[in-house]
DNA sequence: ATGAAAGCGCTAACAA
DNA sequence: TTGTTAGCGCTTTCAT
């Protein structure tokens, strides 16, 4: 392996003087400066980050925790993330919890306070669990997605609950009354906010019943199986707000197998809109989030708040209203 | 922070009794291992791996580099890798080149033979790139899913050859015979063998013709404009073999928005099986490959490589089969 | 079984 | 402007 000493050597300076180079101390004369380049190409030198991480007390690596790496719309906040990073030098670790809030802290419990210099967390579970490792491990953190009690941060975040009240009310002004709601996991707020605003939609319209509520998880599969449960109880549904569009696609199967049609004999809106609603069959209309967005807000965030640019007293909630995508699987009644 | 020092102050011991301790070095006495635990728990430490990886010259890191983090595919194969690293202890770094031959570069550059002990890499091209960085790095690499010239190493995919050649002897069996090719980016060995088995198939069946073949990329907006120009051009096509399901959930919107219907109209293939095929209206009939277990078998295959368990001269190429999968969007004509 | 000390490659403070 | 050197926290060899 090359060092800076070697470096050192063959240009004929100190391991003080190559240092400067490679962190552009502009303090070097140009004849050094240009002695020290030709040896760094010569031997092919490539700094060892893990000795500079370990003198400098700090990495360039950012982890990314996110609960469901399978569900297109972390891909994508991952996206928006990592773009951002990149272009000022970090790398991202990437972890996937699967949602599993025990596998979630062993992660936090290893991520060392010299491995990585920021968080960026979607947390898989909204309480019970104990952020505290990840509060002592005193470096900066941005909560996206999904909130939790126990941790209290900077949090950039789509407004769920009005998204979810406008989903339900344009399914109200299409002339739908019996409104399912397929939630998600009750362990989220993502999901809590969700229902609170289906809930308060429906009772501004005197078209609440508790029947109606079916809590699942952000799935395919328990989207499918809520659907399944609903189509066996209701002889008639008019509407199904899916919590988000997995639990959509899922529910827009069950429902097809049940030889039913959508829109004509029941209606569905989703959230997220992720890459692949616009294009099932038929097409879906959702409560679209600027994902892409949100992660490289995110990343900005948690950025300046590394490099010490941001008050880390002042925690800050961004709350990004989400947009209704209208496609064509919700029908408008006659006379709506 | 708390370090070794702290601990053994606390302890009464020297810090090399300690690191023996934490590293599992059995030589230590069942007393002092007592007394450097309880220490080790009422400081709260936890051993900087920054340190660790310095002094032992290599880290437990493991770089993940997939081309499209986007197509849903990738995401499961990191699912198979970090599922079965994590059992073993190994972080993943994962790294996005949306494609961009260059940004692979950069990155790879950036990997220092330090910061990682092994790869994992999916190359975003076959040809022109120079991997020389990569095979100086002298850390263990291995291939998967894609291929390229310059990159020579343990590899695992799947029979793309074969896989393209059943898929496209099944069209044929079902009595198809204008068979356009969508291909993937030319650019990429796994576009390029998935040609050749569509080829053969054709050839064998003296239905091969240069005008079916069109060149793209492997997107959902590459899918489709290809479709739409086969549709300009063709009054009649009996079937597209898709070069992967991304490619395919892309022809069929084109193909819908012309009015025609799948299968009845057209029938569809594609490769992969993605999460979502079987979701698609309708079901999409696909080549199977097991990517999560194509994703641990890499992992496994990389970790015995850095743990020394295997032989690293012999270079292997692990050729796993794929398995058609027959759902709804081939037809099967009168008389097939 | 335990302790002392050298070193991993780099940064940063200080001296020259 | 450049060189020297003491760490960063840990592992590992060599004495004891």
């Amino acid at each position: 392996m090359i060092t800076i000493k070697d470096v050192a050597k063959k240009a004929g300076v100190s391991v003080g003087t190559v240092s400067n180079v490679i962190n552009n101390i502009d303090i070097v004369s140009e004849s050094t400066k240009r002695k020290v380049f030709k040896a760094i190409k010569e031997l092919n030198f490539k700094p060892n980050i893990i000795a500079r991480s370990l003198s400098k007390g700090k990495t360039d690596n950012i982890a990314i925790i996110v609960p469901e790496i399978n569900n297109p719309f972390f891909p994508e906040l991952i996206r928006g993330i990592t773009d951002f990073l990149e272009t000022k030098g970090y790398y991202a670790i990437i972890i996937n919890t699967d949602n599993n809030a025990e596998k979630e802290e062993i992660f936090i419990n290893g991520l060392n306070s010299f491995l990585v210099s920021g968080i960026i967390i979607a947390p898989a579970d909204s309480k019970g669990k104990d952020f505290r490792v990840l509060s002592e491990l005193k470096i900066p953190i941005v909560i996206v997605d999904r909130e939790s009690d126990n941790l209290n941060d900077d949090t950039v975040i789509v407004n769920n609950h009005k998204g979810a009240y406008d989903a339900v009310n344009y399914l109200i002004n299409c002339g739908h009354k019996i409104i399912i709601i397929l939630c998600g996991s009750n362990h989220t707020k993502t999901a809590q906010n969700r229902y609170i605003g289906w809930r308060k939609a429906m009772e501004e319209n005197n078209l609440f019943n508790d029947d109606y509520i079916y809590w699942g998880d952000f799935t395919i599969d328990s989207g499918y199986k809520m659907m399944d449960e609903v189509l066996k109880k209701f002889k008639k549904v008019d509407a199904v707000f899916a919590s988000n569009d997995i639990i959509a696609i899922g529910a827009m199967q069950a429902i097809r197998e049940n030889g039913l049609r959508i829109p004509e004999d029941i209606s569905i809106i989703g959230f997220d809109d992720i890459y692949f609603s616009k294009l099932l069959s038929p097409p879906l209309t959702t409560i679209r989030q600027p994902v892409y967005e949100i992660g490289s807000m995110a990343a900005e965030i948690l950025l300046k708040k590394i490099e010490g640019k941001s008050e880390l007293k002042n925690i800050c909630r961004y709350v990004i209203d989400g947009e209704l995508i209208i496609r064509d699987s919700v029908a408008k009644k006659a006379g709506s």
